[in-house]
RNA sequence: GCCGUUGUAGCUCAGUGGUAGAGCACUUCCUUGGUAAGGAAGAGGUCGUGAGUUCAAUUCUCAUCAACGGCUCCA
């Protein structure tokens, strides 16, 4: 007899080989029949699988996140079967579950080309396959036995796989007519997928490496009910109305023209506004922190480049040089080297550090034809940029101002959804794709994370992820779509002072060279409206809202006291329009909803009369009737404020 | 850059081997209407671009450009 030990502390005897699957059914039905895996000492097992020795067990059903994804790998196996079945002699990778939810398989079709057309066959396949009930059952092998198996089927990616295991422990599972190399563990059987649908079919280079050849990945997600595929289906519609690229088109904010090129977004009088707003914002805080702004040409010659270190390494990402004057020179990619040259540009004394120069400056970047998203990934961006040169001992402190002024800005924005990332060098790379300056590296990731530490910032660490010139820190956000983006980024540079050769004159008369924080809190313009758009559903707060007032009057015998009303806006700096069109007060209503405009004043007989306007809040309806004066005094309030209302 | 998909009016989308259609938006007229779509008429597209097949191409084929879903990349 073996010893269950239960979560709430409870213990059960059973017999020695019990399974998870027996330990639920011995309490009830019900829950045997929702149980999908099992938590045995902390490693996922399952449910079906012998237990031999006393345990700590938890049961797993569909509302544990380790079920789900054990759900889903089955399902992933699932979907092999079906392909096997449907296009014989396939080889496969991998197919994991995805933390966001599904999963994917990606599979060697040899010459043949899957295309989204025939998931649909797959998806009848794989339901077909799920009503068989299977059982997926688990076999260990030893690694010889395992390798002459794949080495008679001439499945090169599974000799891979094995290459890297141990043997012993080595296990394979089988569904119905599919076998596959894996660590498990899985769902009972596959009469537990009731819902399936196959989203999409990518390319993905083997083992994510460019240079091997392209795989097929199909993608999927997989639910034990209908209505929950529906209701995920519904939340990914949900989703898209959110994507900036539809709310930038609608709220006319941006554009996309064929004959400017890919990638080079115009900004149109609304986002204009957006942008001057948001400039504005960053003056101000910028110049209450005691920066200092400096403005710089878009391209620079090509020795400035050899001398910062990106060229030659970092040409493929810049735009080809142009040659003048038996000269090249490139447009600029990043704004520090311009910077740098302010910086030296007259001698510096400690007295002058830190130093913090500031500029929204446009750079190009020749991002990969395929990277190009929307506002998120542009080549053209304005970065919310500046550089503190300071001290080792100015360092921390510095450091420190720019984090909270990160927390600042996300407080104002109500940003909440966001991971911040302490990015690290990898020692094995130092020299290729970092700066080699072991010490360097250790000192100053050290002090970074000290001040995340003090500063009570909760964040992860990243190896290999750093700049080539010292650590930094990321604040990652997820687009309407789920995709992952850097918004804000704050980097140290212990190797920039040197390039440039850059010293200031220390108390005791000796030159020091200054330690370099680049940092970008807003980001650039794009991604930063761009993650806006979503963040606030195109319904911005009234300070960011391109038109913060619309004066709908009932009909035209009212518009010369719509015109005296907007005069009075205008005149309060609040923007504002009248909808002077020949429609009904519904119509323009309705208008003005759709376009998101935070305040419409409904205006007829009785606001004429007692110089009012009938207010309206953006998604809320009507607020009743107020002075012309009363109304303006309060929206002023809430711009100057800048409040962030989100209306939901 | 790579794999897959798509490209018809300002927007959302139908459609066809015989030189195109809807809704919304737009213009004009009627209506002067009180909190999410009043009515009528009109204008607007050489069907992304180039080439090929064909008596005939928006439709079929190829190339190219762009967008979309991924992969890789993101100093």
């Amino acid at each position: 007899m073996i010893k269950i030990t239960f979560p709430d502390g409870a213990r059960k005897e059973f017999e020695s080989g019990v399974t998870a699957m027996d330990v639920a059914k011995s309490i009830s039905e019900g829950l045997a029949r929702k149980v999908i895996a099992a938590n045995v000492n902390g490693e996922v097992w399952d449910a079906t699988r012998p237990i031999n020795d006393d345990a700590n067990l938890i049961l797993l059903t569909w509302s544990d996140t380790d079920g789900k994804k054990t759900f889903w790998h089955s399902s992933a196996h699932l979907m092999a079967e079906a392909v096997e079945a449907t296009y014989p002699g396939v080889k496969f990778w991998v197919g994991p579950a995805l933390d966001s939810g599904g999963f994917y398989y990606d599979m060697d079709l040899g010459d043949r080309k899957l295309s989204e057309e025939e998931l649909a066959g797959l998806e009848k396949k794989m339901n077909e396959l799920a009503k068989t009930n299977s059982a997926y059952i688990r076999k260990e092998m030893p690694k010889a036995e395992a390798v002459q198996y794949f080495t008679e089927k001439g499945d090169e990616y599974k000799l891979d796989l094995l290459s890297n295991l141990e043997d012993g422990g080595i296990t394979f599972y089988t569904q119905g007519n599919f076998t596959d190399l894996c660590r498990g563990p899985h769902i009972p059987n596959t009469g537990l997928i009731k819902a399936i649908k196959l989203t999409s079919v990518a390319g993905a280079y083997w083992k994510g490496d460019e240079k091997n050849k392209m795989l097929t990945r199909v993608y999927g997600i997989a639910f034990p009910a209908q209505k929950e595929l529906d209701e995920y289906l519904a939340m990914l519609e949900e989703a898209k109305k959110r994507d900036h690229r539809k709310l930038g088109k609608e709220l006319g904010i941006y554009t996309m023209d064929d004959d400017v090129g890919p990638g080079l977004p115009l900004w149109l009088p609304n986002g204009t506004v957006i942008i001057e707003e948001l400039e504005k914002l960053a003056k101000e805080t910028e110049e209450a922190a005691e920066y200092k702004r400096v403005v710089t040409p878009h391209i620079a010659k090509e020795s400035m480049y050899l001398t910062s270190g990106h060229l030659p390494y970092y040409a493929d990402s810049m735009f080809p040089p142009m040659e003048l004057e038996g000269q090249k020179y490139y447009l600029k990619a990043m704004n520090c080297p311009h910077h740098h040259k302010i910086f030296d540009a007259e001698p510096k004394s400690y007295k002058d550090l830190p130093l913090r120069l500031a500029e929204y400056g446009t750079c190009y970047r020749y991002e990969q034809s395929g990277e190009l998203f929307g506002l998120m990934r542009v080549r053209c961006l304005h970065m919310n940029d500046a550089h503190i040169y300071c001290t080792e001992e100015q360092f921390a402190e510095e450091f420190r101002a720019v984090n909270d002024m990160y927390l600042k800005y996300f407080k104002i924005f109500g940003i909440d959804k966001y991971v911040m990332r302490l990015s690290l060098h990898n020692p094995e790379k130092l020299g290729q794709k970092y700066v080699d300056e072991p010490e360097l590296w250790i000192k100053t990731e050290t002090m970074v994370r000290k001040v995340l530490v003090e500063s009570n910032i909760p964040f992860v660490e990243v190896k290999d992820e750093a700049a080539f010139y010292g650590p930094k820190i990321d604040v990652q956000i997820w687009s309407a779509i789920g995709r992952e983006f850097t918004l804000a980024t704050n980097q140290v540079d212990f190797n920039s002072g040197n390039k440039f050769k850059l010293s200031y004159t220390n108390q005791n008369n000796e030159p020091g060279v200054p330690l370099i924080i680049h940092r970008a809190p807003l980001g650039t313009h794009e991604r930063f409206i761009g993650f806006l758009l979503e963040h606030y559903a195109g319904k911005f707060p009234v300070w960011l809202a391109p038109l913060q007032a619309k004066i709908l009057p009932i009909s035209d015998k009212f518009m010369d006291y719509c015109k005296n009303v907007l005069k009075q806006l205008k005149k309060a700096g609040i923007r504002a329009e009248i909808d002077d069109r020949n429609e009904k007060i519904g119509k323009k209503i309705r208008d003005t909803e759709l376009h998101k405009v935070p305040y419409m004043l409904v205006v007829g007989e009785k606001e004429m009369n007692e110089n009012k306007v009938s207010v309206r809040r953006q998604g809320k309806g009507d607020a009743g009737a107020k002075d012309v004066a009363e109304f303006i005094a309060g929206v002023k309030e809430e711009i100057e404020n800048r409040e962030n209302v989100v209306l939901s």
